[in-house]
DNA sequence: CTGAAAGCGCTAACAT
DNA sequence: ATGTTAGCGCTTTCAG
């Protein structure tokens, strides 16, 4: 309307601040403290600014507000290959944080095949870096690479479930899992010799399951149990995992008899199924508590003790520790640490 | 360096890229062109800016660009809210094929509280609208608010598991879930009565309940079969509805000789366990067919035989449909329908 | 093939 | 309280 452009350049956008000035009667600097600061402006100019807003459907244009102010209101989520269920209960926490705090998520996830250059490494955000105002990476195992990365990105950044080494300097939420572990085992032996406990782990590098292969050592060890090697063992997450390892107790004739602290629930479902079909009771021959609290646990029968991971608070919480530290980057580097919670149903009770 | 700025003004990225046309004695033109069309510059000149974008660690401020470009490499995904691993594997799909070409992605969930004013309705993408380049957008059911919604937001649009009603105009992915229903109905049908056959559905809006329900109802009809009305049912796609309605059954004593489709895979396993627990043998006296392939059906035994809904690639089309769109803005509205296909396990062989 | 210059649409001093 | 003005950092004509 009546603007006048350089040969070859035309408007881009439908409606922008100058109209609103224009229509409003009010320079554009008015516009954007009308929108911006309210406070700053006359009733009256504020009401007439936001008249023509609305008469003329007027959208900030977000790049242009970037480019000066420097943030967008977009927080990134990097995600290593997690299994479905965790992996939408973390988003769904952050983004509901998010949302409720005036923010977006931007999801990426992260690759092992990182690229020759570390500028396009395990954490491709790297093209959305720029559109960034800060980041959020959840680390599974230890990884100096990764860690390192997230470092030189340049970003606030929070970090999930890392070991304080790899944290180091970064504000930072993971659960407890070492008390989680202590909850399981206390409860299996409140009804058992230390002798026929076991725990069946997942991946060997995995931080989760080291943990809780760690509390469970510590745990009978403070009680003066020295643990035979075959009471604890490592292999992965899934369902078959947790079978061989059954199959192989009814093997050596150790099934019956057990208590079996499961790095999760698939391993545990695993275990489960295979006592079953061998004919054992759960949990009168075989008492089983899996970890993470999934609803696959409540799924089968008899339904699985579980410790229970609160993952969307992890996400919550992920976000609201980032947000703190964009708007008071001077803070020092905060730690929060979630607890799990044991959950007894009918595979452990003794 | 050697720049100078007005009172006040201070430079806010590390390393812009007039630093970079200063360092390779070139204009800031140039740089663009040496980075963005490097065609258009001599190779020697391309090579001293590179080196010196490389010593200078120069990154393009995004939004400048955006700012000029009009496009982000970001686009938004709208979810309702979802069973996890459809929501996972869904983002998953979408996240790889959007990396693959270039793009991020920008989640945000659809929520039923949709405000007063249509800007901050369901699709909560609002602030993020003029970030985005454009929008892939899941419905679930009839709703022409959100749909109307959607459309008014002025950004090219692909929707997922949309009605053709409510996708007119857009791109959009669906399922073909009537086709879908027919393999499973076509193998209950290969060893049983029709009138022994039974449909289990969902909630009565859904659309996917509504289709598979339809070509249910269109199978046997075709037959010559009349159904009864207690043949199908509707409620929700949890394990306690198909408990419920297997429970009711059985007291109907009509759950033996029975074949069951399952409007998804946890009705499925509900009926499963509570035909179990009556002392059914699972497939000799009930035969039951789940739907979506999930992670679940195959954890159960007897394994569930299920419909596999390609929920990756259901992702994965619609950035591919999305982008398309970006690059081609006046192609005609284009539907892709992906197949889902049968998968039979032990909880249905005749 | 390269440079000068004109903005993209907005915010934030600085004046008034 | 409001307007003027100077950029934010980049892409893209338009002239060489």
């Amino acid at each position: 309307m009546g603007r006048s452009f350089a040969a070859g350049t035309r408007p881009r956008q439908a409606v922008s601040i100058q109209d609103v000035a224009d229509r409003a009667k009010v320079s554009i600097a008015t516009v954007s403290r009308a929108l911006n600061k309210p406070h700053m402006v006359s009733p009256d100019t504020g009401k007439r600014v936001l008249e023509a807003v609305e008469e003329l459907g007027y959208r900030p244009n977000r790049f242009a507000q970037a480019l000066m102010t420097r943030e967008s209101g977009v927080l990134g989520i990097a995600l290593p290959d997690l299994h479905g269920e965790f992996f939408s209960e973390l988003i769904r926490g952050a983004d509901a944080e998010a949302r409720a705090l005036g923010y977006h998520m931007l999801v990426s996830s992260i690759h092992d095949d990182l690229g020759p250059k570390p500028a396009d490494g395990p954490v491709r955000v790297s093209r959305a870096l720029g559109l960034i105002d800060g980041l959020i990476a959840m680390i599974t195992e230890p990884s100096s690479v990764l860690a390192t990365q997230l470092d030189a990105m340049g970003v606030p950044l929070v970090m999930i479930g890392a070991d304080d080494t790899d944290s180091n300097g970064h504000d930072s939420v993971s659960v407890d899992h070492a008390d989680g572990a202590r909850q399981a085992c206390e409860h299996l032996l409140e009804d058992a010799e230390p002798g026929s406990c076991y725990f069946v782990g997942g991946p060997r590098r995995n931080y989760d399951t080291l943990k809780r292969a760690g509390a469970f050592r510590a745990f009978f060890e403070s009680r003066g149990h020295t643990l035979r090697a075959d009471q604890v063992q490592f292999r992965d997450y899934t369902i078959e995992w947790g079978g061989a390892w059954a199959q192989e107790m009814i093997e050596r004739d150790a099934l019956a008899g057990a208590c079996v602290f499961c790095a999760n629930d698939e391993i545990a479902c695993g275990v489960l199924r295979i006592g079953r079909d061998a004919g054992l009771d759960v949990p009168g021959d075989l008492r089983i508590v899996g970890y993470d609290g999934t609803r696959l646990s409540q799924l089968v029968r008899p339904r699985l003790s579980t410790v229970a991971v609160p993952v969307d608070e992890l996400g919550r919480s992920a976000v609201r520790l980032l947000i703190e530290r964009l708007n008071e980057p001077d803070l020092p580097p905060r730690k929060i640490v979630l607890s799990p919670s044991l959950l007894v149903h009918e595979s452990s009770s003794p």
